[in-house]
Order: C-alpha cells, then sequence, then structure tokens
DNA sequence: CACATGGATTGACATTCATCGATATAGTTG
DNA sequence: CAACTATATCGATGAATGTCAATCCATGTG
C-alpha cells in the first residue's frame, strides 16, 4: 500500500462527485474501480453471498473457509478487501471475527452503475 | 484464451441459476465475476461513462482514444473486454466502428449485486 | 504461566492483466 | 492498383493479483 493508505469505504467516497451527466473524471473512475475491484473475484462474491445468508447476518473465518475450499489465510485477505472496499463490516467479540454486510453497501454499489 | 473461448453476452449468462437465497455457486460466481472484472477498471469505466454520454449514444474508437490518454491498441482491447461482457454493442459501418450501451445492461448488472 | 485456538500478517510464487510498439486487415480514395 | 485511414490482433514486458506455507498476535483455558 504506497499512496493509497487508508481508503477505507470505497463505496462511500466512490460517488462524492455531484455526478449526472459529464464524463466520469479519472479520479472518480479510479475509485469506482476500486469497489468493482472487490467485487471481480467468484470467491468475493461467494463470501458475500454466504455472509449474507447466515444465521443472524453474520459469519466467522472459520464458517468460511471450508465452503470455499481455500486456506484460512486467503479467506482473511478476501475479507479484508471487502472490508476496505466498504463492502463488509468486521466486529471482532472474543476470539473470533464476525463479518456481515454494510447496510446499504450492495445497493449503493449497484447506483454506482446507474451514475456512470 | 483457453477454454473460455466464446463467452460473450456474460451478463445474461451470469443470471441463470434460480438465484434467491441459497448461496451463490461457485459457477455462478464465476460468470458474474466475469462482469464484476470488466467493471474494474478506471478506463472501461471512463469508456462506459463517455459513450454513455456520446451524441446519438454511440462513439467509434477515435473518439475515445484521446479523452483517455491510452494508444489505440488499448482502447480497443478495453472496449472488447465490455463487449465480451455485454455491456456494449459494437456495429462496424465503413471504416468506423461505433460502440453503444447495450440496453438494460447496465441495470441487469446491478440486478446481479441485488441477487447475491 | 504453558498451551491451544481463531485470525491476521508476511514472503514467495505463479498467473493474470494493462499497456505499448509493430503488424495485419479492411474499407476509402486517388 | 497504390496510398491512406480506422481498427483489430500479436508479442513482449512490467505491474497487480490470488494462493499457499510459515509465522505472528491475541484471547481464552488448563
Amino acid at each position: 500500500m504506497t499512496s493509497l493508505q487508508n481508503l477505507e469505504l470505497a463505496v462511500d467516497e466512490a460517488c462524492c462527485a455531484p455526478s449526472g451527466q459529464a464524463v466520469l473524471s479519472a479520479e472518480d473512475a479510479q475509485r469506482k474501480a476500486l469497489v468493482f475491484k472487490a467485487l471481480a473475484d467468484p470467491n468475493r462474491l461467494r463470501l458475500l453471498s454466504i455472509v449474507k445468508g447466515a444465521g443472524g447476518g453474520e459469519a466467522c473465518v472459520c464458517d468460511l473457509t471450508e465452503p470455499l475450499d481455500l486456506g484460512q489465510p486467503t479467506v482473511s485477505h478476501h475479507l479484508k478487501i471487502l472490508v476496505d472496499a466498504g463492502l463488509l463490516h468486521r466486529e471482532k467479540r472474543g476470539t473470533w471475527a464476525y463479518y456481515s454486510l454494510v447496510p446499504g453497501a450492495i445497493e449503493q454499489t449497484a447506483g454506482l452503475l446507474a451514475s456512470l
């Protein structure tokens, strides 16, 4: 991570410019692309799907490793990308880390498409 | 291109399974990821934006090379990815190739998010 | 405190990707 | 047909990405 240190909640930031009919600026395109990059991996899409359908709307890493058939470090890595993109929320309780959908983030991302 | 020879119109194919509450299958995730991969590049987002805002809803490569500050082969490459993803339509008239948004494709892609 | 466990981080490696220069193809025009 | 123009394709190259094994950190529990 070089110049893009702390770009959490990319979903929020990706819709700051007035938007509308003008051509997407390079900067706005960059921000929006970050969100879609997070969605551009089959395993990450499945992670979102599993978390969405999980009981209580949250799941811990141990629940996610097996269905994806991936190692724990890899799952942890994907989850971090989804958190950085503003799509997932992470809450640590005791030894476990619980991940849940950020409310409205999916809809907001869909909105990014409409405001192209 | 190896085993993924002819997967044009990925947007259409990416929503075939019944979908709903079940966890995304690996195959569905793969298909949906292809569409988001096409959107996961700032220059491709700008291409969509420019085509969307262009007069007559279409633009040729020569209109797109300059605003992106990219070489013609690179722009052509990006356009092909967007066409393969089912987001853009290509029509060749004379020497020029005119690109336009596939009607409903953007909305359909937004729908992919809702049906995660 | 020693140990076990859930999870994050690091480093390495192979694959994919964005970009470019060079070239090929296909219309257009003289 | 020759020259020109608009695009597409090819080959190479450097950067980004997905994955894993190993390790580290924190929180429990005996």
